[in-house]
RNA sequence: GCGGGUGUAGCUCAGCUGGUUAGAGCGCCGGCCUGUCACGCCGGAGGCCGCGGGUUCAAGUCCCGUCACUCGCGCCA
């Protein structure tokens, strides 16, 4: 019987010397000694080292063949010459040597090398992604994939969960992210929508009954990308369950999440105990975002009241808070004996992001130092200090600026001022550790700037703490929504709320967001006369899995762990996707181009 | 859409205040080598210095434009 293999290229030991086998594989590297050739032949299992010398008539024949072309050879397993023995490797104990080879695909001249990382760029790397992925870090990155989605079905299943698939085609619904279309061609003029999440579908299938859903769900959202966001679509862990408080939400999914850190991180721990919860608003005031990282200990604190004292005459800040600005001050321990550059490091940093500059005061000796302490008395100087809890040897950077940009930018100085400590220091971000926590209570409406309109701050879909009375009897910017996500290291992993299955509260937060009553039974009709009909309370979150493995892997970048990612603009210069369509795939769909200048004149040139 | 960074050999990069023949490592081709495992040694080929324009006696280097890649902002309910 015919077969290409008898072991793989892992599995070889001591134990089988003296058998002869067959293995095939990769030319992985080749060392070639004139009178005696070493050929590393690798799969995705291992690498196993054959040999030929002088004599083989194999030897001039095997010197031919280029790295990466694929081989089968068959011979005697024997043991490596006592000090050649490598034990460095698995089968490094042994060799196998050639007795006949075929050749089974020839490799040309590569564009990149495949034995090592010789930091090919991405762009290349993805045009020939089947070369990058036999590179053993992509194939552990996808393999890791592969065990987190198990580990979760597992999970999933094991509290009672089922996976359903919903549809792929489906409705454009407003706000949110924008849509892909997809051509309709028995409906002429009309457009089915990838969905950028199962939410409708999934809202339905309790509504339907079912208690308790899960699916590993491709979302499709096109948006620019980022590193941790690629462009088109992603993966997410939807899952839904009927009859749930907030709090059964999250029994349901921290162990989950909690279990596959715990099974996959190699060198980093999650702390003991339940993830820790942070209002929307504390996490906006003491880490300047809903996403923080939590391994940076730094925090911030409002320290308006000291800047607007009589006695303090900083101008620039004064300014600022008569326009109804905050003063926000940044406490970083023990910084007292940097060196000027590091204070002068974070100031420039501070004004490449646009900002005048980063203010100081270094508390040392009992006295406040730096360019502004000048400007604060003594007194100003105590409550500056019972504030931020500062002791002797620490400083304080400020922010100053209307609340919201206040915030956002103490939150970036909180990360650069980490970043800029040196390693080993008592606030150096911490390493080693996945930092979990959930940030809840975020608002049900926020004000749009430029219009000043009242808008849905996250999911339209959410339930309103306090339900209808709150939306009729409170200033809607106070309403909170049982929203929340799961933040970890800075990574925001996870969105979910519990969802408003009433009608009359939905379309009452619709009207107050500016929707007519038409616009909601259009876009979500089928949904709204769901809950018309017996709906039970019901919520969900969706971890997303493409940053979870990102995580677990280590990768900076969400590419690494997807087998076949667009490039940044969205497209797979592989597949040569997007692609144009012939005047018969158009005139079927009824659709005619209209492209713009500069594109059509782009083409011509190409 | 906007801002930063980068474009030099197949890949990764060096190339100073502009200066005459543009380099290195890896890869590739040829030669030598019987114990390597990132094998070693000798030799060779390979460049529209992203593209277009400008300044200059002279441009890889300076200026303007443009394109590509990349990171970020906007955006991502």
């Amino acid at each position: 019987m015919h077969t290409y293999r008898t072991h793989n290229c892992a599995e070889l030991r001591k134990s089988h010397i003296d058998e002869t086998v067959k293995l095939s594989g990769w030319i992985d590297r080749k060392r070639d000694h004139g009178g005696v050739l070493f050929i590393d032949l690798r799969d995705t299992f291992g690498i196993t080292q054959c040999v030929v010398d002088e004599g083989s008539p194999l030897l001039a024949e095997l010197e031919k063949y280029r790295v990466e072309s694929v081989i089968t050879i068959t011979g005697k397993v024997r043991s490596r010459p006592g000090e050649t023995q490598n034990p460095n490797m698995p089968t490094g104990d042994i060799e196998i040597y050639v007795d006949a080879v075929e050749l089974q695909s020839a490799a040309d001249v590569l564009p990149f090398q495949v034995a090592e990382d010789d930091g090919a760029g991405e762009d290349i790397r993805l045009k020939y992604r089947y070369l990058d992925l036999r590179r053993e870090k992509m194939q552990k990155n996808i393999r890791l994939r592969n065990d987190v989605i198990t580990s979760i079905r597992n999970r999933m299943q094991d509290q009672g969960f089922q996976e359903f698939q919903t549809p792929i085609l489906t409705a454009s619904s407003p706000e949110g992210a924008r849509d892909f279309l997809v051509p309709s061609r028995l409906n002429p003029g009309k457009f089915y929508a990838l969905p950028q999440a199962p939410q409708q579908f999934k809202q339905l299938l309790m509504m339907s009954g079912f208690d308790r859903y899960f699916q590993i769900a491709p979302c499709f959202r096109d948006e620019d990308s980022r590193a941790d966001r690629s462009p088109g679509e992603f993966y997410q862990l939807d899952m839904e369950m009927s009859f749930v408080t907030q709090d059964d939400v999250f029994g349901v999914i921290e162990p989950v999440m909690r279990g596959v850190f715990e099974e996959f991180a190699k060198d980093h721990k999650v702390p003991e105990g339940p993830f820790v919860r942070i209002p929307y608003k504390e996490a906006m005031l003491k880490y300047g975002s809903d996403k923080p990282d939590l391994r940076n200990p730094l925090e911030i604190v409002d320290v308006t009241e000291v800047f607007a004292r009589d006695d303090v005459e900083f101008k620039a800040f004064k300014g600022t808070i008569e326009k109804g600005g905050v003063v926000r001050a940044i406490r970083a321990p023990q910084v007292a004996d940097q060196p000027r550059s590091f204070f002068d490091k974070l100031n420039s940093w501070a004004q490449g992001e646009g900002a005048p500059g980063l203010g100081y005061v270094v508390f040392k000796d009992g006295a406040g130092a730096g360019p502004i302490a000048k400007f604060i008395p003594e007194a100003a100087q105590e409550q500056l200090r019972d504030i931020a809890g500062l002791e002797d040897g620490d400083a304080v950077f400020f922010v100053c600026n209307k609340e919201l940009p206040a915030a956002k930018f103490a939150g970036l100085a909180r990360d650069a001022i980490c970043d800029a400590l040196p390693e080993g220091h008592v606030a150096a971000r911490e390493k080693g550790i996945f930092k979990f926590c959930w940030i809840v209570d975020f608002p049900m409406f926020e004000l749009e700037e430029e219009t000043g309109r009242i808008e849905f701050s996250h999911n339209p879909f959410s339930m309103p703490q306090g339900g209808m009375e709150a939306l009729e009897n409170q200033d809607p910017l106070e309403i909170l929504a049982w929203q929340y996500d799961i933040v970890c290291n800075g990574v925001e992993l996870s969105s979910g709320a519990i969802r408003n299955h009433r009608p009359e509260i939905m379309e009452k937060a619709f009207e107050m967001a500016g929707y007519d009553k038409s616009v909601l039974e259009e876009k979500f009709g089928g949904m709204l006369s769901a809950m018309k009909f017996g709906a039970p309370p019901h919520g969900g979150i969706a971890p997303g899995i493409d940053r979870i493995v990102m995580l677990l892997a280590d990768e900076p970048n969400i590419r690494e762990v997807i087998v076949f990612p667009m490039n940044g603009n969205a497209e797979d210069l592989l597949m040569g996707a997007p692609c144009t369509a012939t005047p018969e795939q158009l005139k079927e769909l009824h659709i005619k181009l209209d492209l713009p200048k500069k594109k059509v004149a782009a083409d011509k040139a190409a």
